[in-house]
DNA sequence: AATGAATGAGAGTTCATTCAT
DNA sequence: AATGAATGAACTCTCATTCAT
């Protein structure tokens, strides 16, 4: 078991409180219009300072990016891991559970969404990639779910990558609405979301084979 | 009827190619990160001529953002006002366009969506707000094609609203998920996403009263 | 006796409709503040036409000093020609006239002492100089006046290139003040002031040997 | 009193340097022609160094003339307050006193005399006032002098704003004439200048009541 | 011959990064 | 070791001049 010296210990806690205050900088303003002295400001740590963390802005963006990626794999494997339940339950409690996460980390979302598109590629390269990897791997998860969900016979067989596609757009899409009006979650209207997701619109169903 | 002269016409041509290289470079780099250089480079009009078109950098991107929102509006509006058809027939017909669009039109996508968000809102303010009124009337116009589709017997009644935004939800995140992965569109693969949106994922289709 | 065509004429009214334009443009915003776009404008000529009469804005600006100091010179000549009367009155009438042109050619002054300055003198180097000759020129036909004066026993014998300096100054300093206050020519005023140069501030006048 | 400490000091001193060599080259090009590059070549800081001192080009400009506009007030206002002596001795030590400092501030009366008049004044407008209002203020000061010297019966009893008009006129035309002609000061004939506007050029005096 | 749209060199300014203190 | 003043490359934008029409 590893064993962080008080040092070290300090020396993490500062490392992610830069990231935190970045974070909310590039988020409010892109990575090009962030400015180094914003960070600085904002973290209350000295510009110098950060330099003895960080090689330069873009390795900060690059680190943002990845530890929050994994602080966001993470949440998700424990909702998914949590399976004393059914899968019809786990997708309602990945489904609540995600979209709170979402509103409470807010700015993660928004440079979250602004990297899965090409945005500023041509300068973070693997960046892109490493969300979609972790994108993939989430809907991988949620594919896992909806397997075991059809072979319980709870959920209709269509291909599971395309419902767990459905359900993480209805996810993001809520989450994003919800940033975006600056609303609180209303109960009611996440239910009747999951409901359509769950029943679907149409009045006739058709039967899978 | 207006007619315009050859020079009037010449000079629409020039500005919409101005605009197409501007989207192409902002939806790669962003604001901050495009370079009026860049943009003169991929138009291939000079930097001074640039000028004689537009004010600054910030007009082109306010003037890009109007335009190609103007275009998407009209697409949207006429697949709707073909009504010659039932309210399934007609959202099943805006799904394969919508992403027959968003495909087409890659580049707006990408600027579309870093727009809903809040980033570089800061510095462009009104344009996130009429992305929003853009998104907000579509959705308005989906609801009332499910209005009918309920009044119909087709469709079960959600509230129409929230039926909208999970129908976005899979158009836009299909289109995102086609524009990032660099894939052509596979129509099997929408068929299903567009089947599992209709029907659900649920067995148990829980009836609507 | 030179006889222009028709042709000609016309063509050096242009020229001289130009640097017209361009005194007034120069004398309100400044050799590098002007720009030919505004000279066109101001004129009432093309760009592209302007260049057929100058090489460039450098030259316009050599053409228009010198031009006008031409004008001014010939007035001064002109008034001190006029030699059918007393020095003392030959002076007074030089005071008032010269006075009265200042304020008619308001514009040309402005140019002239920004141009006897070194200001842009870097720029247009032999402009200064020309500035100075005729400045010169002026003193010393101003000091032949004062030279006849005192000879018949009117003026004091000081020096008389210090008369002229002294007299300059005024009518200058006074031109100066008038221009920048924007107000009309108060004869009792400049009354007052010939009366200063004329007769000295000190009540105890000392006899000059 | 106030004691400032050793980075105060300097930094204060850093920003007088880039001032001095702004005036500098805003006296030999003007606002226009001076380039941001030649001032930091000039002062030897690196652009971006003058940025931390001065928000822009614009501001130094206004900075410069209003630093040296207090200080040629100061020095006005300490000459006439030794008035340990009579308004003749008085008159004659501004006399000697301005024109000494006027070719030691070449710089400074080439941009004050190029403000006095309206060129540049469309852009900076309020500078035009301010400099005129030091004018003013110095010409009413040398009034009070004048005043004081009629009462004494020393000086005669003309306008005392006009006797201040001719005395200025002749001490900055005179300065001018030293700028422009690169000469130094010779004793002998400054004191024919001054005694030129003492005692004026007419043998007749004619007597004031 | 007359024009004014097109051009690109050069201006003012910002900000990521360094390094003397 | 910690700092933030100093730096200069790179950005946006202007305008004297040209040349196709």
């Amino acid at each position: 078991m590893e064993q962080l010296s008080r040092k070290e210990r300090e020396k993490k806690r500062k490392r992610e409180e830069i990231l935190t205050a970045a974070l909310s900088v590039f988020a409010q303003k892109g990575y090009h219009g962030a400015t180094m002295a914003e960070i600085s400001q904002v973290s209350e740590y000295p510009l110098g300072t950060i330099y003895k963390f960080f090689q330069g802005k873009e390795q900060i963006y690059h680190e943002m990016i990845r530890e929050t990626g994994v602080a966001l794999g993470d949440i998700l494997l424990n909702i998914i891991e949590n399976d004393d339940c059914s899968p019809i339950d786990q997708i309602k409690k990945c489904f609540n559970e995600y979209i709170q996460y979402g509103i409470e980390k807010r700015d993660y979302f928004l440079i979250y969404n602004s990297q899965r598109s090409s945005i500023d590629a041509v300068l973070v390269p693997n960046i892109n990639k490493s969300i979609n990897k972790l994108h993939n791997k989430m809907n991988e998860l949620l594919a896992d779910i909806f397997e075991k969900g059809i072979e319980q016979g709870q959920f209709k067989s269509h291909s599971t990558a395309e419902m767990a596609h459905v359900f993480s757009s209805v996810v993001f899409s809520t989450i994003w609405m919800l940033i975006g009006e600056h609303e609180s979650v209303e109960t009611e209207r996440l239910d009747n979301l999951f409901a359509i997701f769950m029943e679907g619109i149409c009045v006739e169903c058709t039967t899978h084979t």
